[in-house]
DNA sequence: AAAATCTTTACAAATTATTTATAAACTCTT
DNA sequence: AAGAGTTTATAAATAATTTGTAAAGATTTT
């Protein structure tokens, strides 16, 4: 069953909008403001998000930019404002779609399966643990270890070695390695990459000169074997 | 750069579209019916597919589900149609959005990008492996081995030794080999390709005076058969 | 306030791409 | 079959770009 988080301050639309998706079988979840918000897209991990633009505090923009720098979970946008300029900045915040109130609820049904269909599959929070050649990840904990002892590593660079773990093998383009642990936003900024991965290298190699795992492909990206 | 291809019969629709597309940087092409859009699919590989409903012989709901039978390739409808049930229907069939005419240009845009943004890379659909011969082509890991063993290729010396495998037994022109990897500007400089195919040759070949791999067709091109 | 982490900057080192020069090979004409 | 004119092969030099590294500011967390 999929989930559906409702972001609405009017309860009358948000009424409507429940009875509606939930005659649907879908798992419907609301809240009023932004912040309640962030907060059930983390409790509730929903499918798919609609949201009003106007609201309380945090606004249906703001709202969007905060979800895309954790998340691609597909966004809707409502709102009663048809001017260009508004759709412009919610789309390029990171909405999926934008409708325009009144809206027929039969268009809001087809919208919203057109965005979980082509959704990626929502990668299931890792939470078995890796194990391969020197390497060793726990998720849970946070923890990894090289070689049988553990390494400490900061957020991000836990971040980036998950993904290249979880890539192992693959060569990974610079673009997809700053998409996957910074966001889609730093895409253009291959100097953040260089340093983090001088930094886990500086951890994890034993021969500096000579990087083991994280092998750098010119002009390419980089590819971990571990 | 991007590549958007627009469907639609009426020429001043198309126009405006092919400028306002190739100003913002996108490589644009048009066909005028589903059949010849089904085409240029193949030939052009669009990574976004902008298409009017009502069109003669295949109309544009006809033209998503056959397009969905192999691809993903984001589809954006645009139609004078604001009927629900039509809304419904195409979106339905496989687009991604939809746009009532009139619209602002500016929308558009913001929907383009919005819709490249969420697609999947198109790296990812040129993932299956390619093996023949005494060659093995691993796309993920960007790898390339020659009778059993590795060999480590620069970006360019890949994407030609790819292309020429994707060809193998063909002849395959200067003029083409040079459009497929340097790009349609440099159809006038073969030097680049002498050197490239020399360095490819080093690589591949056991014979260095008598290439087994590659071969040259003398004031044509090259074949490869691997 | 201190510590840790992240971001930004600068520059040297490494790698690849382009350009150039010259020798060798090929086709066509005679 | 020989020679002219062109095309192709190869090596080496140059240019352009990318990568590695250290270290100095910002920012955030403890």
């Amino acid at each position: 069953m999929q989930k559906i988080l409702i972001v609405d301050d009017e309860p009358q639309i948000t009424r409507v909008l429940r009875r509606s998706l939930s005659a649907h079988r879908y798992e419907v979840r609301t809240a009023a403001d932004g912040e309640s918000a962030l907060e059930t897209v983390r409790d509730f991990a929903p499918d798919l998000i609609i949201t009003d633009l106007s609201m309380p505090e945090m606004n249906g923009i703001e709202l969007c930019r905060e979800i895309r720098k954790k998340s691609e979970i597909p966004i809707i946008v409502l709102s009663v404002k048809g001017e260009e300029k508004t759709k412009v900045e919610a789309l390029d915040a990171g909405a999926d779609d934008y409708i325009t109130k009144p809206f027929g609820i039969e268009e809001l049904l087809a919208r919203v399966r057109a965005a979980l269909r082509r959704a990626p599959q929502k990668s299931e929070q890792q939470t078995e643990n890796l194990s391969e050649g020197d390497f060793e990840v726990n998720f849970a904990a946070r923890q990894v270890f090289v070689r049988g002892s553990e390494i400490h590593l900061t957020p991000k660079e836990f971040d980036l070695l998950v993904y290249l773990f979880q890539n192992r093998g693959k060569v990974l383009t610079h673009r997809k390695l700053l998409a996957a642990v910074w966001g889609a936003d730093y895409t253009e900024q291959p100097e953040y990459l260089r340093v983090f991965i001088g930094n886990l290298r500086k951890k994890i190699e034993t021969n500096h000169a000579e990087p083991k795992y994280i092998l750098t492909e010119p002009w390419v990206g980089y590819r971990f074997t571990p």
